[in-house]
DNA sequence: GCCCAGGAAATCT
DNA sequence: AGATTTCATGGG
């Protein structure tokens, strides 16, 4: 995408490949707020307001490099969702979901908020986030971060428990002991494979949220996280025997290899938001 | 009251 | 190993 950064202002010409409600509202990331011109978003310690107006979008930050990275500023979108319009589905989940890209989450946060996200619903897993925010470190006036690992990890159980995350209370907090005694630059180097195996040894860690944690947190765009959602339009529109969640994802990457995290993001978005129904 | 929500762990066969 | 049950909480 053209953008062009003046202080601490990425600007681009508004076109159909970014759409800020899309790209929030997919269910990828969690930190956000309505504003009354458009959008603030947290990630990490950085904080930004999205502006979309005049044809232009202006993203106002200190930290442009961050969220170039954020918004996936240097992918083409356009060439990939015409390679995928041959799909007559995805065609259709495109159409409605046009605007999306796949967001670059920091990764400490997100391996906590897709572990609070299994079996939950988006408003709840934003209610609970919000609250672990409450004692994250402050970044601007009104908002702090996501709290880090070391600081959770000094929490005791029963402020876990005081989150309204139910069960997830436990895995959160042993989560938060492994992930404040390790270093994660360093699990960045795992291959794709190793990174998974690595992911699913964390309490509350399975399958699906392991997808989730690469792709939105690891930047691996080729993991295919299955969901109810992309189970029910696998059996629809993909159906290739009865399979079990991590088979279909293997079945599905195999199929769309690189651009499988956005194949996915697509329909999911169209089936969880448009109303069509899939049974 | 029942069912579901971006599932995973524990506990069976 | 594969199938079934249990796990908190809030909203429809």
């Amino acid at each position: 995408m053209d953008y062009r950064i003046e202080g601490n202002k990425i600007i681009f010409n508004k076109t159909e490949d970014f759409d800020a409600q899309s790209i929030l509202e997919c269910g990828q990331m969690f930190r956000f707020f309505k504003t009354s011109s458009g959008y603030k978003v947290i990630t990490g310690k950085h904080i930004a307001d999205i502006v979309e107006k005049d044809g232009e979008v202006v993203i106002t930050t200190n930290s442009p490099s961050v969220f170039v990275d954020f918004f996936d500023l240097d992918t083409d979108y356009a060439k990939i969702k015409q390679e995928l319009e041959k799909y007559p589905i995805l065609k259709k989940a495109i159409s409605f979901g046009k605007g999306i890209r796949i967001a670059k989450g920091e990764t400490e946060e997100i391996i906590f908020q897709f572990i609070i996200s299994q079996n939950n619903n988006i408003k709840r897993i934003q209610k609970i986030v919000e609250k672990l925010s409450e004692i994250g470190e402050k970044i601007d006036d009104n908002y702090n971060a996501f709290p880090s690992a070391k600081v959770l990890s000094t929490m005791p159980i029963e402020y876990f428990q005081g989150l309204g995350a139910g069960y997830r209370d436990k895995y959160l907090y042993e989560t938060a002991k492994v992930l404040a005694n390790i270093n994660l630059e360093e699990i960045k180097k795992l291959d794709d494979e190793q990174l998974y195996k690595w992911l699913l040894s964390l309490k509350g860690v399975g399958p699906k949220v392991a997808s989730c944690i690469m792709l939105f947190g690891f930047g691996r765009k080729s993991s295919f996280p299955v969901d109810t959602w992309i189970e029910k339009v696998y059996k629809k529109y993909f159906y290739n025997g009865e399979m079990t969640r991590p088979q279909i994802s293997a079945f599905l990457q195999g199929k769309f290899g690189v651009m499988s995290g956005i194949v996915q993001q697509y329909l999911f978005y169209y089936f969880r938001s448009s109303g069509e129904i899939i049974d």
